[in-house]
DNA sequence: CGTGTTTGACCCGCGC
DNA sequence: GCGCGGGTCAAACACG
């Protein structure tokens, strides 16, 4: 847990504050509350002169979080041990010349740190890039698969407003796709009047519109509010009611994903005796995303957090990754029912847009919205899920690589899987489940650290976790020993 | 006193 | 039309 800290605020450096020389950073790294210490080359040193080459950010993240670290340390202590023994034991009539060597050497690791920040900075531009290329042509080819089998869909709501909107939607879906860092689930949602601009751990909300109502009731009265607007509206609707559900054992009644909750009702489901709670973010005022905590009914260790909505603010690092990580599983999710002629995901069945809410609550009607759902509860022996419904998009996320325990196991080297999934991604038709799960091991980033905050969660003692009750789901003000953030430690919005 | 939680009431969609 | 269930609201309450 301590040494995450460091990578996460370096990360954040490299991520968020791009363009800021290395003053402004250690600015903001104080500004945080988590390093009061002035400014040093060793500080400097210790994230960013790793020779390796970035070659993504789970790579670096790695680098960073573990040997790296330590051996930075060293270096830097030894390098103002060494200056400042012979200064005083061989020669103090020259301290003048040893701080020149000094200064010199800052600076010259100022430019090699400004050197690797702005490779950093690059090569996440490009992946981010990518990423929403890649989204823009699965989401595409979804489009066009849809057109073409719009009779054989599980929610012919869902596809009717796409069709709807077929004649405007790729314009907009392509420029909307093409900004830099698509989280997914924001890019599925923000053809909208709530449009979102993600710049690299911010959420912006360029027209926060007035359109709550519609979010939460539907199409049906979206028409009738506004006509006006009625294509834009039809075509949000499926996408902004997609949910993703994270299913994690935990003995903490909430999990901790770096935003702040506010509960708002709790009710008996149907069909589990445990209680559903509601929550909506309070990050900031108008955030519309709001979260469902329910212990699962079967195994009651299993504790069911369902999101849904986009966030309208900049969220803490642990937020953002699971705030990704999720999006990345809902876009997969809803661009789903592709085929593969052309290379491109398929999923085989369909079905998978059915509702895992209603496995959950025990309902008999689907909803209608896909909902994804992130199953941590699946061992490092390969344990089947404990419960998989039959037509929810449920798929294992082992916290490879993070959990000590997990990370001994062969199977469980982040490396391995990622590579592994990924190929499973691109070179075949996979299954549902690994194809998902692929989406999310693609991105690297993402999957650190969701795996990481989900770990830190579970890992965590309930104590640390809203003081042991939930009179305060939101964990920042609570957390006061915690390295990062103002304490809050996961989040996975999906949006 | 401010903030957050609790909880009953209410609204809405859906199935019969 | 009615009942059921999910989701939300808001007054009452608890807590620091």
């Amino acid at each position: 847990m301590e040494k995450q800290n460091p990578r996460e605020l370096s990360l954040l450096h490299s991520g968020e504050f791009p363009n800021q020389n290395s003053s402004e950073a250690d600015g903001a790294r104080d500004e945080s509350g988590d390093h009061v210490e002035p400014p040093s080359p060793i500080t400097e040193m210790d994230f960013f002169s790793k020779p390796n080459q970035p070659h993504d950010h789970h790579q670096e993240s790695k680098n960073l979080s573990s040997s790296s670290f330590d051996s930075d340390v060293n270096r830097g202590l030894n390098l103002l041990s060494s200056s400042s023994g012979v200064s005083r034991t061989t020669d103090e009539e020259k301290p003048k010349a040893g701080m020149n060597r000094l200064k010199i050497e800052l600076e010259r690791l100022h430019q090699e740190n400004r050197g690797l920040r702005s490779m950093l900075d690059l090569i996440t531009g490009s992946y981010n890039e990518l990423q929403g290329q890649l989204l823009m042509a699965v989401q595409n080819q979804a489009l066009q698969n849809q057109r073409e089998k719009k009779h054989a869909v599980m929610n012919p709501r869902t596809w009717a407003a796409l069709d709807v909107n077929e004649p405007s939607a790729p314009d907009d879906r392509t420029q909307d796709l093409s900004a830099p860092q698509a989280n997914t689930a924001e890019v599925v949602s923000k053809e909208h009047d709530r449009r979102m601009i993600q710049i690299p751990g911010k959420f912006v909300s360029v027209e926060d519109g007035p359109d709550q109502t519609c979010q939460s009731q539907g199409t049906t009265k979206c028409s009738k509010v506004d006509q006006s607007n009625n294509e834009e509206q039809v075509s949000e609707v499926p996408f902004r009611k997609a949910r993703v559900s994270v299913r994690a054992r935990s003995e903490a009644p909430l999990m901790m994903d770096g935003c702040q909750w506010r509960k708002y009702g709790q009710k008996m489901a149907k069909g589990n005796p445990c209680p559903r709670a509601y929550y909506r973010c309070i990050m900031a005022v108008g955030c519309t995303v709001r979260r469902q905590v329910q212990r699962c009914a079967e195994d009651k260790s299993i504790l069911v957090t369902t999101y849904e909505g986009n966030h309208n603010h900049p969220l803490p690092p642990a937020a953002i990754a699971m705030a990704k990580a999720t999006s990345a599983a809902a876009a997969m999710m809803l661009s789903g029912p592709t085929t593969s002629k052309d290379g491109l995901i398929h999923f085989p069945n369909s079905l998978s847009y059915a509702s895992t809410m209603a496995a959950l609550s025990s309902t008999s009607a689907a909803a209608p919205f896909p909902i994804i759902t992130l199953d941590m509860t699946q061992g490092p022996n390969g344990i089947p899920f404990f419960r998989s419904p039959p037509f929810a998009a449920t798929f294992p996320l082992p916290l490879h690589g993070y959990h000590p325990q997990m990370s001994r196991h062969p199977m469980f080297s982040p490396h391995k899987l990622s590579a592994l999934l990924a190929t499973q991604l691109w070179q075949q038709p996979a299954s549902m489940v690994e194809t998902v799960t692929a989406a999310i091991a693609s991105d690297p980033n993402s999957t650190a650290a969701l795996a990481e905050a989900i770990s830190m969660v579970i890992g965590a003692p309930t104590s640390n976790i809203n003081g042991g009750n939930n009179n305060s789901p939101n964990g920042l003000p609570t957390l006061p020993g915690s390295p990062q953030l103002p304490q809050s430690c996961t989040t996975f919005s999906a949006n």
